[in-house]
RNA sequence: GGCGCCAUAGCCAAGUGGUAAGGCCAAGGUCUGCAAAACCUUCAUUCCCCGGUUCGAAUCCGGGUGGCGCCUCCA
């Protein structure tokens, strides 16, 4: 069996092959750290982290670099807003990246280089472009020369032709094609600036991933990945750059994840609707999130609302049970120890979803159904050590997978736990009455109860 | 104008030629001091519409209709 991943650049699904047996280079944009990142932006990070968690799942090494932006023109703006610095506008939002990330389940990358930290390299490869003939300067700026490369929109399937028509790109004098697009930026008065060749000066947006890639992954990667946003013009810009200067193929796979809309709406600046996730993570479970951003293909828009987020939780809810339950009985004495749950059936099936294109939706269904399936076997009471425990680690490996699995850091407050005694000393008593409305006040704490054979089980909202 | 995507129950979502997974919601039952959780049962004769191919189509082909994305910073 082999895992089959939908490629950008031939828009079919394709075996997936890396270029080196066993091991998958991997990149995938990053954010620009003027601001806190949104739930379009999450799908994008939790997407990629769950490809690379199932390359790993799959046997493979994974090498995995995610960039950071921390300088242009929306820093500039941004730090000149709050009178403040680009460096310490990136730095703040950069920490808020790792935890609001990190809340998320997705794992760092090997490496999150940023633009400030690879200067050498980008100037060193703007150099080579210019060597080459495949860039010219104009000005102090220095442009890449659309027309001098062959494949020029070979990703995005369109002629330059056609581009150039329906282009509303803004055409200056320096540019000899209107789809010629900016490789060094001439400093304004008051912009950060880095000596260059050229002049003062900082980078264009698409040359730093070109760089970054060179840098700490080589010549070529397997995969390359981002939103669907990013596939023109920013990753046919990265083709022409890498491809000019280093030979095919920057990439063997482009992954492109799809959109999210809020209540049906396409989100965006102008509605006014974005959703942090720095936000939502103090409304919601961060899992149930997760698990949302899953609920689909990557490929497929999906479309985020309260209600939704409902049925997340209870989704998630529905596993934390079940998790429970196994673990709880495996607490009894005298278990029989029973034989091996044989799993591989479930395992078959869960890595044919996953390999079809990391189908998460068909996946996650398959979750459910291993949930459903380990509940009638507790529930049948015909249980063993060896099954429950089977039963329990595959579960556990799963929800690894997906990054759905429990933080064990809620320990239950002093007081709780003096109430739930207190509950059960009134319940030993047959004091129901008692026992209610205490209850009732854990409750309103958001705290639910629940009585089960092995002593009480709690869980808050 | 060019390139591309999508349409499956109240909500979400799998299923790409063999007769509709799964989750949430809802109804009935079992269990429970009562709850909750869990389990069992029920919940789309039907997959936007119209043609066609086929023994057979949600799945393939043609034509509609309705949404959406990119071509400008953007996940």
């Amino acid at each position: 069996m082999a895992i089959r991943l939908y490629n950008s650049l031939s828009g079919e699904k394709e075996v997936f092959k890396p270029l080196e047996p066993g091991v998958v280079k991997m990149y995938s944009c990053g954010p620009t750290v003027y601001n806190y990142f949104h739930i379009g932006n999450a799908r994008a990070f939790v997407v990629f982290d769950m490809v690379r968690r199932y390359l790993r799942y799959r046997g493979y090494q994974v090498k995995f670099v995610q960039n950071f932006t921390d300088v242009d023109d929306k820093l500039i703006k941004r730090a000149n807003e709050l009178e403040t610095t680009v460096d310490q506008v990136a730095g703040q939002y950069i920490d808020a990246y790792f935890s609001d990330a990190s809340a998320l389940g997705i794992e760092q990358a090997d490496v999150h280089p940023r633009v400030t930290e690879t200067m050498n390299d980008i100037i060193s490869f703007v150099s080579g472009l210019i060597d080459a003939g495949y860039a010219y300067v104009a000005e102090g700026d220095v442009l890449f020369d659309t027309s001098k490369f062959q494949g020029y929109g070979k990703l995005s399937k369109q002629s330059l032709a056609e581009l150039q028509t329906g282009s509303r790109i803004e055409v200056t004098d320096l540019k000899q094609n209107a789809t010629d697009f900016t490789l060094w930026k001439t400093a304004k008065p008051g912009e950060p600036w880095w000596d260059s060749p050229w002049g003062r000066g900082r980078p264009g947006w698409h040359i730093e991933c070109s760089a970054m890639i060179h840098k700490h992954l080589g010549e070529h990667i397997d995969i390359h990945g981002g939103g669907h946003d990013l596939l023109f013009p920013h990753h046919e810009n990265e083709i022409a750059q890498s491809e000019a200067l280093l030979g095919e193929p920057l990439a063997r796979y482009f992954m492109h994840n799809g959109y999210i809309n809020i209540n049906n709406e396409k989100m965006s600046k102008s509605l006014g609707n974005s959703i942090f996730v720095h936000e939502l993570v103090k409304r919601y479970d961060s899992r149930a999130l997760r698990l949302f951003l899953l609920s689909a293909q990557y490929r497929s828009p999906i479309n985020y609302s309260d209600e939704v987020m409902g049925q997340m939780v209870a989704a998630i809810r529905r596993i934390d049970s079940c998790c429970d339950s196994l673990s709880a009985k495996m607490e009894m004495l005298y278990l029989p120890e029973g034989t091996p749950f044989d799993s591989s059936k479930w395992e078959e099936r869960l890595v044919e979803a996953m390999d079809d294109d990391m189908n998460t939706g068909d996946a996650i269904g398959i979750l459910f159904d291993f949930v459903r399936d380990s509940n009638s076997y507790l529930h049948e009471g015909n249980i063993d050590r060896e099954g429950l425990h089977d039963r329990y680690e595959k579960l556990k490996s799963w929800l690894q997978l997906f990054g759905l699995e429990k933080k064990s850091s809620e320990f239950p407050e002093e007081d709780v736990t003096k109430m739930i005694e207190e509950r059960a000393q009134a319940r030993i008593g047959r004091d129901f009455a008692k026992a209610d409305a205490i209850r009732a006040k854990l409750l309103e704490r958001g705290i639910h109860l629940e009585d089960t054979a092995q002593g009480v089980r709690w869980w808050r909202e």
